[in-house]
DNA sequence: GCTGGCACTCCGTGGTCTCAAGTGCTAATT
DNA sequence: AATTAGCACTTGAGACCACGGAGTGCCAGC
């Protein structure tokens, strides 16, 4: 059905297509790709491309153009990730070792990302769930209030404070925080909720509503933040790219944090490059946009995603080299801090 | 040369064309407010209001739409900040007191201000130089490594690693902690340099290496981090604004953060609203939109700013309104942390 | 199965026309 | 001196049309 002229045929469409941004018809393409054949095949080939729905045209006498299921089948089997060259390599390196704090880590990868792409681009922050307890800090605000800090190995850093107590002793504060480290540094924030059940019995009976009070939010930190941060950059690119009208939707889209969290993916280890295309996004506003993303982490301990969000109409191969690319040096930088 | 009809005839083009975005012509201005006198007469006005420069003609024969200086003059002398309604009070109330955290606080302020004026927001994060020390954490992070945190009466948490150093006790890191906090807790953050010049004394020659790496990184984030972080909201309702052109410029000049916080500009004490307007943004990109920013913190005491930015055809008196209101609020909820 | 030829279909472009809105000017009026 | 009515003039927006180009589908021949 698909023999393997109708799929350089298809290959030829998309990335030519993806260079001019205009319909390509059968003409232009036996000009600009050596095919080897007359425009007459092609159409015939093109005909059966359309009736399997991997090419449309926008109207009767005009050039044909990918649709979802074209990029699609493109990037299954047509195409293969470009790797970045060796200077944008080094330049990746040597920006992302600049960095001193995890703000600053993620804030340089997504410009880096947006810049290397010429798409918009997202990092999530590495979650805190795959990472385990470096330090907790309880620090007396006042005679009501304490503030806790939680310190993971990842070098995220998440604070709360704790109003309303009764009489906050320098002596309970001190307590509690040696219990609590003993208990929990090196736990793996996922098994630190069964850990914390057996802390109050370790505690002076005067002092449980202090613990409990501070147990809880901590819990409560661990649970909220799994609805995590992401940052955004390059959002002027899309200005400059065709999609003027459904503009104010995909803007509108990105905002949405969550939506956006949930988008980037099951993207599973840091080799594992997700492409979402068209209408595969379940999102409304992101009808028009595909999706690549990647996860990263510290070796191969996913600690979250990263990717970019462009037109369908976008360069797959090299796209998806970026995005990759920049996926393991961060792992890479995470690791060395 | 400005009587108070030619006045009333700049402010009743003002308010038209922001609400209808079309050059309005004498005709439609007679139609629409009730001036008491013949279109040929407001013509004559409009002669010479534009002699003046308050208002242009896109062509010949085109209605009359203010420039940059009309609106200056409007805001200066033809309007009064719009007060919020009763229920827009309320609500922002309610939205802004349910935030637990300091990111969490800052990130409603920024979407609470972009749906409040449909324009784009930026919120500052509250400044670390204008706080006092709460507390400061050393934690061990391995042989060669320790984690400083800077804990601030804001509420604000600032971590930097400390690397490369020799052989770190427990002992010396404890010692310095306690030297540190009795030496800087309750200080104003401008007060620290200062005061930090005479801690190496106060600490065992065999230590003093750590307390300088310490030290110096301490300095350091007190310098670095006034290059502060904003956060952006509301980008779509650029899209659905006029200026599909400029678009991109403006988008870029939104994403360098730099740029943003000077442009949030010298806005003084809570009550004190900036406007600038067009070309009075120094920088390229946002010479089509104005700006309109205030100040915000804890009293008297102003730490951050926070505005909006749109194109210079905007409802000055109620985003004015808005801004003012939320910028308010933020500092009593900021007080009442 | 491939190709050349041919008739047909559209879109985009550019030219021309008209219409509506708005202006500036002048002369008359208050 | 300020205001008004009247009028001729300008200009962009929109409608309409013609046309050239790029592309297609199909058919007959190789």
């Amino acid at each position: 059905m698909l023999d393997d002229r109708k799929l350089a045929v298809l290959r030829a469409i998309v990335e030519d297509y993806v260079s001019t941004n205009e319909p390509v018809g059968s003409k232009a393409l036996v000009d600009r790709h050596s095919l080897g054949v007359s425009p007459a095949t092609i159409r015939n080939d093109m005909v059966s491309l359309e009736e399997e729905g991997y090419i449309a045209q926008p109207h009767t006498s005009a050039g044909r153009v990918p649709t979802d299921k074209g990029y699609r089948l493109f990037v299954d089997r047509l195409s293969t990730v470009k790797p970045l060259s060796r200077p944008e390599r080094r330049a990746i390196e040597t920006f992302l070792s600049g960095a001193v704090d995890l703000d600053e880590i993620v804030a340089r990868t997504v410009r880096l990302l947006a810049q290397l792409t010429r798409q918009v681009a997202v990092v999530q922050y590495p979650s805190l769930t795959r990472s385990c307890v470096q330090h907790i800090e309880l620090v007396p605000l006042g005679p009501q209030r304490v503030m806790m800090v939680l310190i993971t190995d990842t070098g995220r850093v998440d604070q709360r404070v704790i109003d309303g107590l009764l009489s906050v002793t320098d002596e309970a504060v001190e307590n509690l925080r040696s219990v609590l480290n003993r208990a929990l540094i090196g736990k793996w924030l996922t098994d630190v909720p069964q850990t914390v059940s057996t802390i109050p019995a370790q505690i002076p009976a005067d002092d449980r509503p202090l613990a409990h009070a501070v147990l809880s939010v901590l819990m409560e930190s661990l649970v909220e933040k799994r609805e995590e941060k992401v940052v955004l950059g390059g959002t002027a690119n899309l200005a400059a790219k065709g999609f003027s009208t459904s503009l104010r939707d995909v803007l509108e889209a990105l905002e949405e944090n969550v939506v956006l969290i949930r988008l980037l993916g099951e993207a599973a280890d840091p080799s594992m490059l997700t492409v979402r295309i068209g209408a595969e996004n379940s999102h409304e506003g992101l009808h028009t946009t595909s999706i690549i993303s990647a996860g990263y982490g510290i070796g191969d301990q996913p600690l979250a995603k990263l990717g970019v969000v462009g037109p369908t109409r976008m360069d797959y191969p090299g796209t998806m080299g970026a995005v990759r690319a920049v996926a393991r040096y961060v792992g890479q930088i995470l690791a060395g801090q």
